[in-house]
DNA sequence: TTGAAAGCGCTAACAG
DNA sequence: CTGTTAGCGCTTTCAA
């Protein structure tokens, strides 16, 4: 005797189509209170057949509280942002949670807004990825806001939030260790510029650990402030005067940009020179020398930040934690000992 | 005189506050309805010093709307759905809505649930990039439940829903004039595999017209169904016999790998052999050579997709329209002519 | 085991 | 111009 509904059925056109009410069928939804068996099964029946979904957005205003966590990213064009988030989604949405990510693209001011707005959706909590510049105003209005929060990725040494992180100094120290052992002992370092706290910890933690290792090395670095072209030509006028044995490239695109140098100038990898760089990539496995590579543990990172991030949602106050991810190194071609020699 | 709140302020306490109800506090806050001057500033003050803001989740469910778009896309690993995505959320927070996206993983079950889930959430519209595999049962479900959405980038033609998609076989007669006009006699096509509806537009549109302009040429296809390793080997092998002029790959990583593969056999490129490929990367114009590519616009698909998308929203029914927009070539230098007579 | 009533935070209709 | 009333769709007492 079902009418035919113009909108979506509510709860309430289940609870009459049942002859019940709505708080009984509420609780057949949720799977908890005591409903006898036969009315269960109405419920479920009369749910089947008019197509019937609790609306969770009503739902969680009743409740007062809101499924949603809100992340914020500096880009998705990388594919370093665009696993992280993967990951992120599947971790978060096996809790239950919808995710209202978006792209700051690199703006501060955007952050700001991108928070706001999070905040006013009331989201349980927030995951933000810094913009470069890292003056760390969006992390401030988390703060000030008193939104439960964890940082990713950029991060800042905080007090006050959880910050999920890479171990950058340890990743590069290993690099270190890996062109030392193999005999290298003039290196070129490669990196955009020099101001984010990454690429600094990243820099310093090669070059302390390599000055030990071999004393008698010479590191040379080669960094631009404007932009893929402008490493290029930096990079090309390097190569007319030196020849290390090894480069050491501090992120994805200047790996790319060695590889084409290196062509350029005839110079063969991993015969004439070795090359690493931070961040994998798919088509690393598959090039001509295969590209070795420092990966970072993007799964680790969503996987510590979300479960710090439901920490703090839950238990309210705790104490902050920092938590540093290792990266490991994938060996593969493209770094060769230098002396073939012994063994 | 005002009680510190525990929790946020809502739009009752606002009017309290400031002595008049929760009704003119609404009208001031979207600022329509007459409200006296006096009393309206007097609201903002108090928004002001309580630091309230209106919760759109409450208002949407009022009103009867949800402002909410839908994205579902098959990964956010690749630049290319990373770029799309960020373009379609300037587009839609233009209009007020918030996006909600995730990634099916190329899993078409998954693409099912997501679209589930967001008509759980009763969202205005939704953008679906299909999974590889095309059966379209995302698509499917769309319809089934008479969502508002539209289709993009791996489309089918379908009757029934608006689709954007670009248009791959006239992308790959220019691509095909431009080899031709340069003296290419024989080429080699490069692709993941050749189930895809746009690998085989790109193919097929490439084919028909290159053996047009060039009735004595020679055209060879490298494909693999086992990933950008197999297609490694099958590349390797390729070159053992055979030296096309010129390579037009069919997808991003296909131009990268082309690049190593010819590095290992020393063909210099554009001397040796010409290089253009589908899809534009950051690192292509930074290389060397600069690599010539099919630029997909993204930014027109993301506009597209939104306007059809608001379109459906708000005139409900009306015509489906096939969109397909149109790539541009992006010269560099990795395509040569071949005979550098004449002129 | 069930349902009536209240109300999450907001907006819309309408009477004043 | 303003406030009262009545819900949006749901969950949660709490009395029956």
């Amino acid at each position: 005797m079902s009418r035919v509904l113009l909108h979506r059925p509510s709860i309430h056109d289940v609870a009459k189509e049942a002859g019940l009410s709505a708080a009984t069928v509420s609780k057949v939804m949720r799977g908890i209170g005591n409903v006898r068996a036969e009315n269960a099964s109405r419920v479920n029946a009369v749910v089947e057949s008019m197509g019937y979904r609790v609306d969770p957005v009503a739902a969680d205003l009743r409740r007062g509280t809101r499924r949603i966590i809100g992340v914020v990213v500096p880009e998705l064009e990388s594919s370093f942002f665009g696993s992280l988030i993967t990951s992120i989604e599947s971790q978060t949405e096996r809790l239950g949670y919808t995710l209202v990510m978006s792209s700051s693209r690199e703006s501060e001011t955007r952050e700001k807004e991108l928070i706001q707005r999070l905040q006013d959706l009331r989201v349980a909590g927030t995951i933000l990825a810094p913009v470069r510049s890292e003056t760390g105003s969006g992390a401030q209005l988390l703060k000030s806001q008193q939104m439960s929060a964890v940082l990713i990725d950029r991060v800042a040494d905080d007090r006050q939030l959880d910050t999920v992180s890479v171990d950058n100094r340890m990743a590069s120290i290993k690099v270190a260790q890996l062109l030392a052992a193999s005999g290298h002992r003039h290196i070129l370092i490669l990196g955009l510029d020099k101001k984010s706290t990454s690429t600094r910890l990243r820099c310093e933690g090669f070059v302390n650990e390599f000055r030990q290792l071999q004393p008698s090395c010479r590191i040379d670095e080669v960094f631009t402030r404007t932009g893929l072209n402008g490493l290029r030509e930096n990079l090309s006028h390097y190569f007319s005067d030196n020849r290390p044995t090894a480069i050491f490239s501090l992120f994805l695109n200047g790996t790319l940009l060695a590889l084409s140098e290196l062509r350029r100038i005839d110079l063969h990898c991993p015969d004439d020179i070795s090359l690493i760089g931070f961040d994998d990539s798919e088509w690393m496995q598959a090039m001509h020398p295969a590209v070795t590579s420092v990966v970072q543990p993007v799964n680790e990172i969503a996987q510590q930040a979300v479960s710090l991030l439901m920490r703090r949602i839950h238990s309210g106050q705790a104490d902050t934690v920092a938590h540093e991810a290792t990266c490991h190194i994938e060996i593969r071609e493209s770094v060769r000992a230098l002396n073939q020699t012994a063994r």
